[in-house]
DNA sequence: CGCTTCACG
DNA sequence: ACGTACGTGAAGCGC
């Protein structure tokens, strides 16, 4: 077996625990910081489990001072003295090494790293693969030595990193690992008060290497760099030289690397249970110590919230007691786990059920005449396809209570189908018959396409399970395994996995199309059982009630509708993309010159940092890649004109591949139309998605974006587009649920929000408000929706963090309600756990008490972002609802076709026109009044395409 | 199949 | 020491 030696730099460790927690610490019941002792030993821990060393030691700085003091008397000077309660972890952290029977190495006048690069070196002749632990930078010095690496842990949401040579040359874009010492000694060392050479940091030293390959070599050199950059290296030679000097890492230290004594023993378990109970390790203690920690954690476990038991339902639903009893398990377990003891009493299994293929005319009538007694039926489709405007119906599932089904198969030839469905038509066109379904959207859809439409009501229990667990996957499989406890027939057991053999329904033997698809509707129904309950518990039966519910057939409708495109037109457009992008492709290749694959940012990075030697701004993605994104590239357009060419051609070919060529074989041939289908419960903030083609993100922004919105036309020439959107609406929903009154004031006045807000935050009158100004003020709108701050706002808008910093130090004081707003969002959030629409809708996000900076800080930022990009959801799929009533009820012939977040778009009839205006105007402000008397505005728009219309 | 880029609100 | 603005879907590259 290969023998692997891990070396922890105990105090690097230490300190970086101690201050990645320092905003929110770990504090035992008795008041004492244990950051880094619990930072630490989750590091040893992690990397013992993770890494299985088989070797291991701990090494430590001492308190007397180092060669390196004594020669230069300023070193380490400036390093502030460690906080008392970081002092006072040390006892601690080595009680636990010494419990995991690990030796700790120091040695008087040497640093750690000192000692770490010894014993490494002399592993690595010993045969060993060192992993030397740090955050430091400075250890890639050590690399030179085959078998050494540097082992960066997981900290602060990062992942751990195993650096070797190669990776320390892109670090720090240097051609040898010998030049680390070099360029440390070039820039110095800010931490350790190194001085290198004054003015000069990373990249001028990583410059300069680069030329002269060592610091000897620039010094010898410096007569010959020219400017400020000379003057700079002439008159800091000798500080660079001492500098180098200290900054190596001494590999002679008298230690000796003995194999038995770094090798891994078995744990101390009864110490290490005393240090942690003492600590307060409990989770931690449990984790690595299992039930010996339990028999000695006598204290009780800070007693949780009990979230769900004082909700407990005590009326009567229609919900069999078994049902109950499985909900209660979920429920007392925070909904993930469950308690075995109950799942024994699961409701389904292989055998307590009845499945029944019903076939025959007379089987057939008796289903039907059974169905039409009874309140709810639930019901599901089997097909051809995933696309539901492909598909062709191969069987009906039917199922009225728990361990019942039955299947209804349909033949291939379309007219027998269509005699079959006949027979189910007055049961479809019951106005009281209620229908459960998961994803009952397809199967609606399915069957429009035969021509049968749906009369009841609906509950979808996807839809249920989304607003009751917005970020959670919901499969059948995954729900009937979490739900039901109960893993279903998977459909790759019919049909095969995805790719080119996968068969589809059709040759499916009928027996086990019937026992899958009777599954299928058995569970739903069982689903449906238990959402009912957990819809009440969450408290969120309203957003599915009144909206996501009853919208289901508003999206049937549209999506079966379609879009008619304008085919002609996108390939004439085609033709002139391809023409200009073959310009930019060729300037491209001839400024370069070299032809690569320009769509590929791999070789285009390599290129452009490489070849053309531009400076990258150590802009790298994070599987260290050099960035090339739109961001990047502009930053660099004054660098070379290459760069203006790369954008042209990034945009035309995406226009090209993404929407000019690839919508025409999206039409559907029977309708000549293309229909996108809409993702009800995938956004977690309650938006839609649109798919196949995704129809909400054709361009706009861009000229020749635009262009490609004139392909979509009215069916013909008796109709017209129609485009209704909803004006600042996220906006006026930040003004009103915050009730900061100069925001809300603005829009009571129908102001232009943004030069209202330019003209508070500058102090000036509105009428003196400056383009630039507005566009600035438009941006921090927009960014405080989001929760940015001043680097992004600078990012952003090209400005400087202190000006970003000033507009935003203004904007808080001027709308004071607004910062006001996002405290209280995010307070409200570590309150109860979630945050939530004026509908009710609520996301959930556990993240908001992390330790962790930046994971919490993503929380926060949902928090604040969550309620307002909800509502507005909330408030146009209400729109969309009354909409679709109204034209539905006055049996208007204009069709409601597209929606793209805060706007909708109608195929209507001409004559129509003047009714729909204002009809779909009224509905979408009626929609969900605001509270503070903030008023909702909507403005609508005709044309012969969707550029005019918008 | 994951990553990067880029289109929208 | 670290990273920095929310929510999506699709295309192309490269492993």
């Amino acid at each position: 077996m290969q023998k692997k030696l891990f070396l922890l730099d105990a105090m690097a460790l230490i300190y970086r625990a101690y201050y990645g927690l320092i905003r929110s610490p770990r504090i035992t019941s008795a008041g004492k910081n244990t950051s880094a002792q619990f930072g630490f030993t989750t590091t040893l821990i992690d990397i013992i489990n993770k890494e299985k060393p088989t070797h291991l030691a701990v090494c430590f700085d001492t308190h007397a001072p180092t060669e390196r003091h004594t020669d230069f008397t300023d070193y380490k000077a400036n390093r502030q003295e460690a906080p008392e309660d970081l002092l006072q972890s040390l006892p601690d952290i080595k009680r636990i090494i010494e419990a995991f029977n690990i030796p700790v190495v120091e040695l008087d006048g040497y640093e750690a790293d000192d000692i770490i690069g010894t014993v490494a070196w002399q592993a690595a002749d010993a045969g060993y693969e060192v992993y030397m632990v740090t955050p430091d930078k400075d250890y890639g010095q050590l690399l030179i030595h085959d078998h050494v690496y540097i082992y960066k842990p997981p900290f602060m949401g990062n992942k751990e990193e195993i650096l070797d040579a190669k990776k320390i040359c892109e670090k720090w874009d240097i051609q040898r690992v010998e030049q680390v010492i070099d360029i440390l000694g070039l820039m110095g060392d800010a931490v350790d008060n190194i001085p290198g050479i004054k003015g000069v940091g990373e990249k001028t030293a990583a410059k300069l290497l680069k030329e002269y390959d060592t610091l000897e070599n620039v010094l010898a050199n410096a007569d010959n760099i020219t400017g400020a950059l000379g003057e700079k290296i002439r008159a800091g030679k000798e500080d660079a030289i001492m500098s180098k000097k200290l900054a190596t890492i001494i590999t002679k230290v008298p230690v000796e690397f003995h194999e038995e004594n770094y090798r891994l023993k078995d744990w101390n378990k009864p110490v290490l249970t005393e240090v942690f109970v003492e600590l307060e390790f409990k989770t931690l203690g449990k984790r690595v110590l299992g039930d010996s920690f339990n028999a000695f954690h006598a204290a009780p476990e800070a007693q949780q919230t009990d979230l769900f038991g004082a909700v407990v339902d005590t009326k009567k639903s229609d919900i069999s007691r078994k049902t109950e009893s499985t909900v209660a398990a979920q429920s007392s377990l925070f909904g993930d786990d469950t308690s075995t003891g109950l799942v024994a009493e699961k409701n389904i299994n292989n055998t307590d059920h009845d499945y029944q293929l019903v076939q025959t005319d007379e089987e057939i009538a008796n289903l039907v005449s059974y169905l039409s007694e009874q309140a709810e039926i639930c019901f599901d489709t089997e097909t051809t396809h995933i696309d539901a405007n492909e598909a062709e119906l191969v069987g009906l599932s039917f199922s009225c209570r728990p361990g019942e089904g039955f299947y209804v198969p349909c033949p291939a030839d379309r007219a027998a189908t269509m005699a079959i469905l006949q027979k189910f038509k007055d049961l479809f066109a019951s106005p009281t018959m209620k229908w459960i379904g998961q994803n009952i959207k397809y199967d609606l859809l399915v069957l429009k396409w035969y021509g049968f439409e749906i009369a009841g009501e609906l509950f979808d229990t996807m839809l249920a399970h989304y607003v009751i667990e917005p970020e959670g996957r919901r499969s059948m499989d995954l729900l009937s395994a979490q739900y039901l406890q109960y893993e279903p027939v998977h459909i790759d057991e019919l049909i095969g996995k995805k790719g080119k053999n996968q068969g589809t329904m059709r040759e499916v033997e009928v027996e086990k199309a019937k026992d899958y698809a009777a599954e299928d509707a058995d569970i739903t129904l069982q689903l449906k059982n238990i959402f009912v309950p957990l819809l009440k518990e969450k408290a969120v039966e309203r957003v599915f009630s009144e909206a996501e519910n009853p919208l289901v057939k508003v999206l049937t409708d549209m999506e079966f509708e379609g879009v008619k495109v304008d085919v002609g037109f996108l390939n004439d457009y085609s033709v002139e993309l391809e023409r200009e992008a073959k310009i930019f492709e060729n300037n491209v290749y001839e400024q370069a010159g070299v032809r690569f694959n320009l769509a590929s940012p791999k070789q285009l990075g390599e290129v452009l940092f490489e070849k053309l030697k531009l400076d990258p701004k150590a802009k790298k993605t994070k599987t260290g890649q050099y960035a090339t994104g739109e961001d990047v590239l502009s930053k660099l357009a004054h660098q070379h004109k290459i760069v203006d060419d790369i954008l042209g051609f990034r945009q035309l070919t995406k226009l090209k591949s993404t929407y000019v060529d690839a919508l025409p074989l999206m039409i559907n041939s029977k309708t000549g139309r293309v229909h996108t289908s809409y993702a009800q419960a995938v956004a977690v903030t309650g938006r839609l998605s649109s798919n196949n083609p995704n129809l909400q993100n054709i361009p706009i922004r861009s000229d020749r974006g635009k262009e490609i919105r004139k392909a979509f036309v009215p069916r013909d020439s008796n109709h017209i587009l129609v485009s209704a959107d909803y004006s600042q609406i996220e906006l006026r929903i930040v003004a009103a649920i915050s009730g900061d009154p100069n925001m809300c004031e603005a829009f009571r006045q129908g102001k232009d929000i943004h030069t209202a807000t330019a003209a508070k935050v500058y102090g000036i009158p509105e009428s003196e408000v400056t383009k630039e100004q507005r566009y600035k003020a438009k941006s921090v709108n927009f960014g405080i929706i989001y929760g940015q701050g001043a680097f992004g706002l600078a990012d952003n808008l090209g400005i400087a963090r202190s000006e970003a910093k000033e507009i935003i130090d203004n904007y808080k004081k001027e709308f004071t309600g607004i910062t006001k707003y996002m405290d209280d969002i995010v307070n409200f959030c570590k309150d109860k756990g979630y945050v939530e629409t004026i509908l009710g809708r609520k996301r959930w996000l556990k993240d908001i008490y992390s330790s962790n900076f930046t994971v919490r800080g993503y929380a926060e930022r949902n928090a604040v972002n969550s309620p307002i990009q909800g509502t507005a959801a909330d408030m146009i799929k209400l729109a969309m609802i009354k909409i679709h009533h109204e034209m539905k009820s006055q049996k208007l012939q204009s069709r409601m076709i597209l929606q793209v977040h805060d706007e909708l778009v109608f195929d209507a009839v001409k004559e129509e026109v003047d009714i729909l205006k204002p009809l779909i105007l009224n509905c979408m402000k009626a929609a969900l009044p605001l509270p503070n008397e903030v008023p909702v505005e909507a403005e609508v728009g005709i044309g012969d395409n969707w550029l005019v219309a918008h």
